[in-house]
DNA sequence: ACCTGAACACCGTTCAAGT
DNA sequence: ACCTGAACACCGTTCAAGT
């Protein structure tokens, strides 16, 4: 069990019945899927591990899916913080902002395949995802969207339907950080370096997938 | 219910206990599937549907995971024998050939939803994928491989390393039907010419993105 | 306000017993 | 050879009861 870097300070009641059970039931949720995955994660096993009962977690959320919602929901502002920096700390022009949200989208992917897992798992009927929400209503979406469209506007990008482009930019960083998440993609004495590659080729392929003529 | 075309024909004996549960239990479980996708199938559920007792199915199979096996290893047999049909059918040359890959994995994917998504689930702990059993090592990727390096002998696409070139070839095309299949790209008033030139999008933007400078 | 423990209807898997 | 039914250790969820 990796000490989780959410988890309650030291100075705080490590008693959990005293307002911080929620918190500590979502740290434990991702301990346990990065060990096991978000399969067979079960609300009593949280319990157990949060040392509470097993009904405990429901004065807390609706259901064991309320749990899984807060992770993708804290999985997408975390997405989105890391590339607005990334993009921040650029000094390049629209077109590297462009590839920073592909490779950042691929980073978080690869650095919290816990809450990738759940933020883009199975859409299913009885799913933690409201009707409302899709990934594409998300903000991360919307900053690569308007990323294409701006490159589009300054001739860095081929003109196209602007939604059409978006989803084929989404699909292959999306299909590269699921093939590696799910092991699809073995990683049999890949080391750092032939990673790195392999990304930056994905997003290469993407890019002059979509330059101008 | 819909009616599964592989179910026992008619002048079969539809008693169960005479060889082909089996069948019917694969059958089964892919009707489930489609109907309630494949994270709350339960054996006892098929056992039910089968009219059998729910320890009957273990007669035929290991355990829950050696039915979901059977249903990857189908499928991708599936997979292969139709683009393996459309490139025969094609009258194109071996670019044309590595484009029907392309859309012929997509279509199989959207048509096959239920087998898809078992033979691209997570690959868990203790999931049915047996570990030397990759989809990288199946014959339909050896397939796109074998395209892709004919045609950069014959500078149909861009010189590069192989296994990267298939890899990101692969991303997209995967990337693109799981989200459709999981429902992250809805598809709300979306016709059938309009996923058609979706899909088109899609494998433009890879060829684009691996043709010759 | 927050948590517990029994209860209910489900799981997957095993195993002795039936035909 | 093939199937059944009880049994076991698990689920998610609810609810009366405790502090």
């Amino acid at each position: 069990m990796k000490k989780n870097p959410m988890a309650p300070a030291k100075n705080e009641n490590p008693a959990y019945h005293h307002g911080n059970l929620r918190r500590v039931l979502i740290d434990t949720a991702l301990e346990i899927i990065s060990e096991q995955g978000a399969e067979t994660l079960s609300l009593r096993q949280i319990a157990k591990i949060a040392r509470v009962s097993h009904s405990a977690p429901y004065r807390h959320f609706k259901d064991k899916n309320a749990i899984l919602a807060e992770v993708a929901r804290e999985g997408f502002d975390m997405m989105l913080r890391q590339t607005e920096e990334r993009i921040a700390r650029s000094r390049g022009n629209e077109l590297e902002h462009f590839a920073i949200c592909g490779l950042s989208y691929i980073d978080f992917a690869l650095n919290y395949p816990s809450h990738y897992r759940v933020m883009f798992g199975t859409r299913s009927e009885k799913s933690y995802f409201s009707d409302e929400f899709t990934p594409e209503s998300t903000p991360s979406f919307q900053l690569l969207q308007d990323k294409i469209r701006i490159c589009q506007e300054k001739g860095l990008l081929k003109a196209g339907v602007l939604q059409e482009m978006t989803l084929a930019a989404w699909s292959i960083v999306h299909g590269f950080a699921m093939l590696r998440i799910d092991q699809h993609i073995p990683d049999r004495g890949m080391d750092e370096n032939t990673l790195k590659e392999l990304k930056r080729s994905v997003v290469m392929t993407l890019y002059f997938g979509l330059r101008p003529e």
